[in-house]
DNA sequence: GCACAGATGATTTTT
DNA sequence: TCATCTGTGC
């Protein structure tokens, strides 16, 4: 990439005179704008790192955003600049603003399981999927900045009616528990600055510039947690693609880029164009597919590079062969071009698609990574160990209490719990809280008791510990003191128990590192955790091909990229066809499409399998929408291949592979 | 009535 | 893969 910046980024970069929107097509470099506009808010401008803040949707985002721009500054991040997430940034507000929010600084941040398991309870709702989608329906409504009573009004199915319901009574029990879900980050600190001027004001001269990345991604609450820290001044800058808005299901709302100019009339429209990515054919389909989609900004990529490869589609069999094909092609493309295997991707609509590509993968001999996947912090045993750093941080966590008082087992079971939670009901006060009022003695039996306050008087010495003593060291006693180790190898096969005590040790080296990098203690480190979903522990050395999908495969690139399933149904998925939301899946395809610098390799399938019928398939209208500059590759026209023939070529390339790697290498 | 093995079948999931 | 469903054996 060239070092100097072209025209549209240097505007964009040094326009100060008001609101700025930066419409950055894929690959035009918008974190380069965002970086350098920091740089020059700093160096050119004079304004202190404390007053500027940018705002990311995830944390690595954030990371890399805070690399480059300690880059750019000479190796070292300017002390006092805010590169955060969205959520990381409500969390601070309202830590901040604790008493505004009615919550204790020490309130906990439950994850999605937390707050099913409280709809669940609360709706006395046994069917966990139900539970789910009740809780997802809350979620879109807080999202959306709806209160449980215009909820009531608006429900309109019988799960959403079921919603309503208990939505008022799921916000009382979260702050009963001292607790807020990822939505109340957001709402909870816009709700503060509309209703407090003072906490507003004292907001707006901290942050005095604000940068969004993926403004696209942005739902309304963002969008209105925004407007209030920039007030009327408009000092930001947003930097957005509506072309790679895919995720209007999860409250996204694209309609935020057209509220931008209707409330910032002044606003400073810039658009990047130039592609720094792409070769111009897959540029071209790129475009030539977008232009489907009705649009609020016109806006085509173009590119310095070469015309580069045809895009090739290729029709499969089946979804078997169609993996068998790309594990092959690579295999012969990397013998080839002489590439490594990190410089391909496959990517795909849905997760159980990678499933029979990781088979094909092994059966060749591939490495290969997968991105995505579940989130390190949803493992059992990492909520097991969370649920002990919660209940230490804010001991009115009686989702956190339950937990760790039944895990490992300590002979204290549901009837105890119950008679304990009927006893707290009555007093207004949380389980830990009621264990050691002396009324509880009515409600319990004086076993159960000695138990409870056993437990009680081990958290809080752990608890004395923690706000003093360096988090590495509290927490492998605490995990001493628990047996967890003899515990998990009691409770799960050895292989198993290996692995998740494996995971435990990587959790905990991670809190002691964190702790002694930062010098904050356990208690301090436990709320920063819940906002975090992956360990980034991914090693960049490792040679292997990358498994994503669409949706996570947003924001990177690969020299050479397979897009899988490219059928009707699959992409566009069939239920986006029957909602009418083709408009979306579109935007998938362009951010496939867009994902590719040097070659892209478009598959599909004839039939795919549905229980036992296998199903005739059509190619998605996708791949007619990119226009005529396509290589067609008939797999059936070419000769038949036996699975034995298959494999002898197979064979055949792997040793020839071998033979060149070793005299490479020699 | 329950625990468990085996079959089945699937949108996407930044925090 | 993983969560959910189904049928079996006690």
């Amino acid at each position: 990439m060239s070092a100097l910046l072209n025209a549209p980024q240097r505007e964009a970069i040094y326009y100060l005179d008001g609101p700025c929107l930066v419409l950055a097509g894929a690959g035009s470099g918008k974190t380069r704008v965002i970086t350098h506009k920091i740089a020059h808010l700093i160096n050119g401008c004079g304004i202190s790192a404390n007053n500027i803040g940018a705002i990311t949707f995830t944390n690595k985002a954030a990371k890399e955003m805070q690399e480059r721009v300690a880059h750019l500054m000479g190796g070292r991040a300017p002390g006092g600049l805010t590169v955060c997430t969205f959520h990381a940034l409500g969390v601070r507000i309202i830590r901040q603003e604790a008493l505004h929010c009615g919550l204790k600084k020490q309130f906990s941040i439950l994850d999605a399981s937390d707050t099913v398991q409280i709809v669940s309870d609360v709706a006395s709702e046994g069917d966990k999927g139900i539970a789910k989608q009740m809780q997802w329906q809350i979620s879109s409504w807080k999202n959306a900045m709806i209160p449980p009573e215009e909820a009531v009004k608006l429900a309109d199915n019988e799960l959403s009616f079921a919603a309503a319901k208990v939505f008022g009574e799921y916000e009382r029990t979260l702050r009963a528990y001292q607790a807020v879900d990822f939505d109340d980050l957001i709402s909870l600190p816009v709700h503060l600055f509309e209703t407090n001027d003072e906490v507003r004001e004292r907001w707006q001269n901290r942050l005095r510039y604000l940068l969004v990345d993926e403004y696209q991604d942005t739902n309304r609450a963002q969008y209105r947690l925004l407007r209030q820290l920039c007030g009327v001044r408009g000092a930001f800058t947003a930097v957005g693609d509506d072309d790679q808005a895919i995720y209007a299901w999860r409250g996204a709302d694209v309609e935020n880029l057209r509220l931008l100019q209707k409330d910032y009339p002044k606003l400073r429209v810039i658009k990047l164009e130039q592609n720094y990515r792409s070769s111009r054919r897959i540029l071209e389909a790129a475009n030539t597919v977008i232009s489907h989609n009705e649009k609020l900004f016109e806006k085509t990529l173009w590119s310095e590079h070469g015309p580069g490869e045809q895009i090739a589609v290729t029709n499969c069999r089946d979804a078997e062969h169609e993996a068998e094909w790309v594990a092959m092609k690579i295999t012969a493309h990397k013998f080839e071009a002489r590439t490594r295997f990190k410089d391909y991707a496959i990517l795909y609509r849905g997760n159980h698609q990678a499933r029979i590509i990781e088979q094909q993968l092994r059966n060749q001999r591939i490495p290969y990574v997968m991105s995505g996947g579940q989130s390190f912090f949803d493992r059992a045993e990492i909520r097991d160990l969370l649920s002990y750093l919660r209940l230490l941080l804010n001991p009115d966590d009686d989702l956190a209490f339950i937990r760790s008082l039944t895990t490992p087992r300590r002979g204290i079971g549901p009837s105890t719990i119950e008679a304990l939670g009927r006893y707290s009901a009555s007093r207004h006060v949380g389980l830990f809280a009621a264990m050691f009022e002396e009324g509880a003695s009515v409600h319990l039996t004086p076993k159960q008791l000695e138990g409870l306050r056993e437990f009680g008087d081990f958290i809080n010495r752990i608890q004395y510990r923690a706000q003093r003593e360096p988090a590495g060291q509290v927490l492998e006693d605490l995990l001493l003191a628990i047996r967890y180790e003899a515990w998990l190898f009691e409770h799960c096969g050895t292989r198993e128990a290996e692995s998740k005590w494996s995971n435990v040790r990587d959790f905990v080296g991670w809190l002691t590192r964190k702790g002694e990098e930062d010098g904050k203690n356990l208690l301090e480190l436990t709320q920063t955790i819940a906002l975090i979903s992956m360990l980034d522990k991914e090693d960049p050395d490792f040679d292997g091909v990358q498994l994503a999908t669409l949706h996570a495969s947003k924001g990177l690139e690969f020299p050479h990229v397979f897009l899988i399933g490219v059928e009707e149904g699959m992409l566009p998925h069939q239920s986006s066809i029957d909602e009418d939301k083709v408009d979306e899946e579109r935007r998938l395809m362009y951010v496939g499409i867009t994902r590719a610098q040097r070659s892209l390799n478009i598959t599909y399938c004839e039939r795919r399998k549905m229980g036992k019928e296998s199903r005739v398939c059509e190619p998605s209208r996708f791949i007619a929408e990119m226009g005529g500059d396509i290589k067609m590759n008939d797999r059936k026209a070419a000769a038949p291949v036996t699975k034995e023939e298959g494999k002898a070529r197979l064979a055949n390339l792997m040793a020839m592979l071998e033979s060149r790697d070793k005299n490479g290498a020699g």
